[in-house]
RNA sequence: UGUCCAGUAGUUCAGCGGUAGAAUACCGGUCUGUUAAACCGUAGGUCGUUGGUUCGAACCCAACCUGGACAGCCA
């Protein structure tokens, strides 16, 4: 019995016999030499099938697939300098074990709706293969990070009774009979998480019914929703820049093949690991936009091309601080001195990507957010379990979400969130 | 939702008023180190839909459908 392997670990199995699973992504064959190229999920290498060391039904076999056939693959590995991975397999035998026929993706170009038309089968191909792979790390860092920092993670509902961010543009659902609507944010129960656990964190999906169709927007995306007892905003704007600084960090230790599968400088991504991140005040941004050109007066939120713009003043994120308080949420809490901001940052990401994290020290007295929810014409009835928070041993406390699809379009320097997730759900598509 | 752009072979595109084209993939053949392999051959199409203008429409006009880029909104 000769051992079973994956491609990635050939390295260690020079000179021996193997067995591998594989596809054949492609095919280049002479008369007597044929050249397999071959893909099982962990890497990509070749396997040279020579006619005259196979018997003739091997040979005929390898002549008649087709790319994205599945196949056995029999053989010894060696090391090979004439090979892209610097190893390949020599074949002696092979078994088919699923045919293909007429494989669409093809080894040229195609369109964004062919592809994603075909995400399902595209998924092998080796761009996203590799963003996935980035996706992955981010998600694995995410855990460590948290984990390391003795965080808990609390998972919100995904099903929710009423608006969290009380605006439209929610999925509606049907609950027995009720009203139901898919999660915008976790936000407040991290909030009720963290009265409990201290220091929590929540990792899932979300939902937003917004009729835009950018390359920063999907309609289901994954957030990552920390939230902290007892601390106030400088030390989450910390906390925020180190997570930033380790997901970059992890995805150049780990993911070196994938960032150059995806042209990615990596000189670039290194200036990102550099602590701290430039921190502005709103104010102070406004005078940047206005110095620059821009059309910025005070009170209004920033467009794409006024974050693009402020970000592009500095070589590394930047923390936005204390916007106004009538284009915030109604938790945020407000600035001690002045009536007009609240506490809060979101954090603008270089090269034009934009805000991947919103975050603020929330509202912690119970009058106060009670006035806020009337204000913000909610129904003060279902934020009862809310103010709860405020009423029995109310803390200062922090939060923010970073938006994982963002943060990996970022990281990879690549220009659609489509990309960044497997199966993307947009405005205009929910298949496959 | 608005503005702009685009829908022609399986795919990526050219053609822009007078018999529908290329490359590539598919199919058949040649070739012992290929890297998007090369070479020869075959086959492949209601030119997004509907209506209009014209002797004649893939081409001009209108509406609609589909997609893309940007904007708003946001993470």
């Amino acid at each position: 019995m000769v051992e079973q392997i994956s491609i990635i670990d050939a390295k260690e199995h020079v000179n021996e016999q193997v067995k591998i699973g594989a596809w054949l992504t492609d095919k280049r064959s002479s008369g007597k030499i044929a050249f397999l190229q071959l893909r099982d999920g962990t890497a990509y290498f070749q396997g040279v099938l020579v006619k005259s060391a196979v018997s003739e039904e091997i040979f005929q076999l390898a002549k008649e697939l087709h790319q994205e056939a599945s196949l056995w693959i029999y053989g010894e590995i060696h090391q090979d300098t004439r090979s892209k991975f610097g190893y390949e397999i020599e074949i002696s035998n092979l078994e088919l074990v699923g045919e293909s026929h007429d494989y669409p993706i093809t080894p040229k170009e195609h369109g964004v709706d062919f592809l994603m038309d075909h995400r399902h089968l595209w998924l092998r191909s080796t761009r996203p293969h590799a963003i996935l792979k980035i996706r992955n790390e981010v998600i694995r860092a995410t855990y460590q990070f948290y984990n390391d920092r003795e965080f808990t993670k609390i998972d919100a509902p995904i099903l929710t009774g009423s608006a969290p961010e009380g605006t439209t543009e929610l999925f509606h659902t049907e609950y027995f009979g009720r009203d139901a609507y898919l999660s915008q944010s976790g936000q407040l129960y991290e909030e009720a998480g963290a009265m409990a656990f201290g220091k929590v964190f929540s990792f899932g999906p979300t939902f937003r019914a917004e009729e835009s169709k950018t390359r920063r927007h999907l309609i289901e995306f994954w957030m990552i929703e920390p939230e902290m007892a007892f601390m106030h905003q400088e030390e989450s704007l910390k906390i925020q820049e180190e997570y930033v600084a380790y997901l970059v960090q992890n995805v150049l230790d780990h993911c070196d093949y994938e960032l150059d599968v995806l042209g990615r400088d990596k000189e670039v991504l290194r200036r990102y690991t550099k602590l701290p991140y430039n921190r502005i005040t709103y104010d102070e941004a406004i005078k940047m936009l206005q110095k620059g050109g821009l059309d910025a007066d005070w009170g209004l939120d920033f467009g794409s091309p006024e974050e693009t713009y402020l970000a592009d003043q500095f070589e590394q994120p930047v923390f936005v601080l204390n916007y106004p308080k009538a284009i915030k949420p109604f938790y945020m809490k407000p600035h001690p001195t002045r009536d007009d901001v609240v506490i809060c940052a979101d954090l603008l990401a270089p090269e034009g990507y934009g805000e991947i994290i919103g975050g603020s020290e929330r509202a912690t007295d119970y009058n106060y957010l009670l006035a806020q929810i009337r204000a913000a014409g909610l129904d003060p009835k279902e934020y009862e379990w809310y103010l709860d928070l405020r009423k029995y041993g109310s803390v200062p406390h922090s939060g923010f979400g970073l938006g994982l699809e963002r943060a990996i379009v970022w990281i990879c320097g690549i220009d659609h969130v489509r990309e960044a997730i497997p199966f993307p759900r947009l405005l205009n598509r929910i298949y496959p």
